[in-house]
RNA sequence: UCCCCGGUAGCUCAAUGGUAGAGCGGGUGGCUGUUAACCACUAGGUUGGCGGUUCGAGUCCGUCCCGGGGAGCCA
């Protein structure tokens, strides 16, 4: 018989199953006592009434605590009286663990207490809910990337050195001599992308930007897709047919946790492409219509890219940033060496950036006058200059922060709650 | 790093410079359909640390620590 999961509860009515869980929550009025069990899929409704089982079932109800580790057998019924409209008739209870006092209870918390217990918060609906709709994300991506040609290439973690500027870099031992934590595998994935076309890496990146705000950690995770040959607008292209994939798949299979976050879920339905392309100097006219000056050359701040991200139903994008405020390797627009042929994917909402990418410099003396005018050492990046040595083509490539992502479809606050054990200024904890 | 707000029971929060409190959680008891159940009783405090003002400080001042929100930068 097939193993019983409370996600699949419909799928057993009639039948006696077995649930090896945990306790969530515990009510009980004299005779009748309800256990809410939860299993890692779900949360399941337990009822016994006194006289319908064993004594000693009965009576071992008062010791159970919030969060006790038991195996729980029972037949499966229908009723709209039980959250979930299925119920287990409890047969009998075996208790692996009395959990000590647990201590979040099911009233309210504040996120600080929340995030010093991050290991147990997770263990409740709402974080329960942000981590599988993160899985299905990240699979979405996979799945994207692995049907449309792309190989999964991965980057390293350990770096010799920077690949946009070194301040932000956190730097480590290696042997007596220094390394850094990658902050993105762009550089190793313009390399992959000259052996296998079309490449992909998926991994953490490390930013040491001492930055306080909801958008950021230190540690995120990120998709990188590098594709030889591409250029810009088609890069804009597979931005867009992935967010929309992953969209489609979120949807589709995890309907249920967005329900649970209370996702506005019609407006993510209505979703559709096209999405707005805009230039720079476009989204400047837009600024300057609702009122915010910009001077040309700046990059955007927060309340910016919140101006503009209030100003569409769908993600959009922002080509052709000005070159000064943009990495060494981004490729000058040839009818306008001033700009990057660079874009940024933008989330609705007021979410704002969740993609960054652009074509890349494939011009071997060109990318040289360019470290040096961002003062890297040109050494480090012989390796890198190989790639315009030998058989260099146009490229291009972005990189989907999935945290900002996830914060984004889940209708969440901060990115914090995006991924499983957020790093930020000043919590590394636990 | 800068600006703003906060730190009181395990948690969320009250308390004119004058006797430290409530709800939840814990414990005990009650209830045959509960939905963050309910009802009764009960235990629980160096008011973040240090220093100062005052007859008297949770409250005012200084300083440090911690948390939250925002900014610069970015995925």
């Amino acid at each position: 018989m097939k193993r019983f999961y409370i996600e699949k509860a419909g799928e057993f009515v009639g039948k006696e199953v077995t649930i090896k869980g945990w306790l969530y929550n515990k009510r009980d009025s004299g005779k009748v006592k309800f256990l809410l069990l939860r299993d890692g899929t779900g949360i399941m409704q337990a009822v016994m009434v006194k006289g319908e089982v064993e004594n000693g079932v009965f009576e071992c109800f008062n010791s159970l605590t919030q969060e006790s580790s038991l195996i729980v057998t029972g037949k499966v019924r229908e009723d709209k009286r039980s959250p979930g409209g299925y119920e287990l008739s409890i047969k009998g209870i075996e208790i692996v663990q009395l959990a000590q006092s647990y201590p979040i209870t099911p009233k309210e918390h504040g996120v600080g207490f929340l995030m010093d217990y991050r290991h147990l918060w997770l263990r409740s609906k709402r974080q329960h809910a942000i981590m599988r709709i993160r899985a299905e994300i990240i699979q979405a991506c996979q799945d994207y990337l692995n049907t449309n040609g792309f190989t999964l290439i991965d980057a390293p973690i350990f770096t010799p050195s920077a690949c946009e500027g070194t301040t932000t870099l956190f730097g480590v031992d290696y042997f007596g001599k220094k390394a850094y934590l990658t902050q993105s595998g762009q550089l190793y994935n313009e390399a992959a992308a000259m052996a296998f076309g079309k490449v992909y890496c998926f991994g953490p990146a490390f930013r040491a930007e001492k930055a306080k705000t909801r958008r950021h950690l230190t540690e995120f995770w990120q998709v990188e897709p590098e594709m030889a040959y591409a250029r810009l607008e088609e890069t804009i292209e597979v931005c867009e047919e992935l967010l929309l994939f992953i969209l489609k798949r979120v949807l589709e299979r995890r309907r249920e946790e967005l329900k649970r976050l209370e996702r506005d879920i019609s407006f993510l339905e209505g979703i559709r492409p096209p999405f707005p392309r805009i230039s720079y100097d476009e989204a400047l006219q837009i600024l300057k219509e609702r009122g915010i000056e910009l001077e040309w050359g700046e990059d955007f701040g927060a309340p910016h890219e919140t101006a503009l991200s209030q100003k569409f139903d769908t993600p959009f994008f922002v080509h052709r940033y000005p070159a000064q405020c943009k990495a060494f390797y981004m490729k000058r627009d040839g009818e306008a060496p001033h700009l990057a042929l660079c874009v940024d994917g933008l989330a609705p909402e007021g979410y704002g950036e969740i993609i960054g990418g652009g074509e890349r410099e494939d011009d071997l003396e060109t990318l040289k006058e360019r470290l040096e005018e961002y003062n890297l050492p040109e050494e480090a990046f012989q390796w890198y200059l190989d790639l315009r040595r030998f058989g260099s083509v146009p490229h291009a490539g972005f990189g989907l922060g999935i945290e900002r992502t996830v914060a984004w479809i889940c209708g969440l606050s901060h990115v914090r709650e995006a991924i499983p054990f957020p790093r930020m200024l000043d919590r590394i904890r636990p």
